[in-house]
DNA sequence: ACCTGCTGCACCATCGATTGTGCATATCAT
DNA sequence: ATGATATGCACAATCGATGGTGCAGCAGGT
């Protein structure tokens, strides 16, 4: 049952040939290496026959390399990161490499510390998502030698592939001044932290857009009690539910919508509200949420296709338009 | 910039002493060896000059272990899996392990390859999370010697911890049939797979509790269309709205909301609706909806604590409870 | 002076796969 | 028959870390 794995070394024995013979059939090197079709298929044989495995970390530990390719993310827990994760998947598999994910909690030190893991491990390419010290992160790689391409956040060392939240904000924010007529009217921005890249960018499109005050600007957080305290505490200085609704994320929104349920249904739905994130259900509430997805998809397939153009050493951002789930503005 | 990475062997040139000795300093084992205190600060001093890294590659080949633990999934992009990704972090960090989590798709063959790689490299051990095929991939584990535990689906030839789906689906079905006094009340079950080991585990005691028709039972998959097909399909032949509606998941629950919108919400209001999963949003929808939540947090914790034991090797299941987010039943 | 027992370390084989090199035997041309 | 080229494979060094073993040097006891 749990009989010692074999080796090359078994192979050669059982099949009376050399371990360099049996290294060259098994990793197809074998037509280069002229060993003959007869000897190949032998060698085959008994590789099944003793049910080897190639013990990668010999391999790798010789040739510098260990097929499973990486990518960090602050959380796995998260629609948007798991999104990127499942699709990281999904074009590793294709190309035929084993991709392992891992998640740092946002926390600048496990960042590092498993990133060397990883690159202690030999990964063959990382990808850093949401990473807190993105530069930092592509540091340790570059001096290890290990191509990587930022995702989510962009970096100044390398090449980065992100959303492009000033678009998909901007976006956003014609909609929802288009669906209110009036002039002067009432607008907030709800949720996210200011310092925090993604958010400064769709903030930056509100304002340009929709509303220069900083009083409109409510960067209270990504939590939801926090944005439920800041839009609760907005109406009630104003007296009223703002017209123009922008809500950072769906947790944000979770908040919000606490309050907004304590609000009279006709007062809510003379407000045109929007979430910079998107969630199955926002879509059946009882008034309507214009939201914008991040596309993960192509932002995954967008950094793939640099990785493998060898592209991901220039440094430069690649913006992705997010998908706009609500009419065209 | 990217210099050569250091060895044992350049820290033993550079600090006057062998590689046997620095390893010994660089993994801890130096008292043990004899080191003297004086030679280790001078190699930790020097291995930090040369911003040493142990290869763990080669450090793997010679022990037979990689630092690395692994989990499994079906999916990453769904709540509950990512959950159980997420606290298998949490709980390896502690345990200063790196832990990697990969997605397999509910691809049988992708299952297997994907285990073979990681034991490929020495995984030290793994989680198997609804898995098609846990006794093969745990087959696979055994041959390798990998230390392995399911989770969420039972397996028969290890240990198991898996979520207690008979008492939840038990508890839900108890609070909707005490929220419906009238006798001879309609009921129905949508959504899962019939063969669906945990979906079959929720059917049973549905079936135990509320109603044991087969008619009422509709296990359509786990797809939104589906589940609004079969809704819609149901009221229609029946003319009414079931007065108990136990949903086998938030996928699901988005077809039948779907479908429940299309009713007068008085109508509605007169359901007792379950949903088999969480999702923050459905607690805010204009009619109630009772959620019994997996508790992946207690599941992980239970696999480390039978891991740390080293009882993942007694076969068995251990059954946690599921957290109901409604009132006492 | 001599044996014992400890300190502190270095030597070297080893893990398993890879790969440059070398060396027989076979094939062919002249 | 002979040198030239090709074919088919084995040998051995190597990747970097580990850990068993051995061996100086020195203290302490008699």
């Amino acid at each position: 049952m749990t009989g010692r794995k074999s080796t090359i070394y078994d192979i050669a024995e059982k099949s009376k040939t050399s371990a360099s013979t049996v290294a060259a059939v098994l990793n197809g090197t074998w037509e280069k290496r002229r060993v003959s079709a007869r000897t190949a298929k032998l060698v085959q044989k008994t590789a099944t026959e003793l049910s080897y495995r190639t013990n990668l970390q010999a391999s790798g530990l010789r040739t510098s390399k260990s097929g499973m390719v990486g990518m960090v993310l602050p959380l796995h827990d998260n629609r948007y990161f798991s999104s990127l994760a499942q699709h990281f998947e999904n074009e590793s598999r294709i190309r035929n490499l084993c991709p392992v994910v891992v998640s740092t909690l946002r926390d600048p030190e496990v960042e590092m510390n498993t990133v060397q893991t990883l690159i202690a491990h030999n990964i063959d390419h990382l990808f850093i998502a949401g990473a807190t010290a993105p530069d930092q992160v592509g540091q340790l790689c570059s001096s290890a030698g290990v191509a990587h391409i930022n995702v989510d956040l962009p970096g100044t060392q390398c090449r980065s592939v992100i959303s492009d939240n000033y678009w998909g904000a901007s976006q956003l924010s014609h909609y929802l001044v288009g669906r209110v007529a009036k002039p002067n009217r009432d607008a907030c921005f709800i949720g996210g932290i200011a310092s925090d890249f993604n958010t400064s960018e769709r903030v930056r499109a509100f304002k340009d857009i929709v509303t220069k005050d900083d009083k409109d600007i409510h960067t209270c957080g990504y939590d939801a009690e926090q944005s439920e305290i800041a839009i609760r505490a907005r109406v009630e200085l104003k007296g009223r539910l703002p017209e123009i609704l922008f809500v950072n994320s769906t947790i944000a929104f979770e908040g919000v919508f606490r309050f907004l349920k304590t609000q009279p249904d006709v007062d809510v739905n003379k407000s045109a509200i929007g979430c910079y994130d998107s969630d199955p259900f926002l879509s059946h509430l009882h008034f309507p949420v214009a939201m914008v997805r991040q596309d993960a998809e192509k932002m995954i397939k967008r950094a793939y296709e640099l990785m493998d153009a060898k592209e991901h050493t220039k440094p430069g951002i690649d913006f992705i338009q997010p998908i706009l789930e609500f009419g065209a503005p």
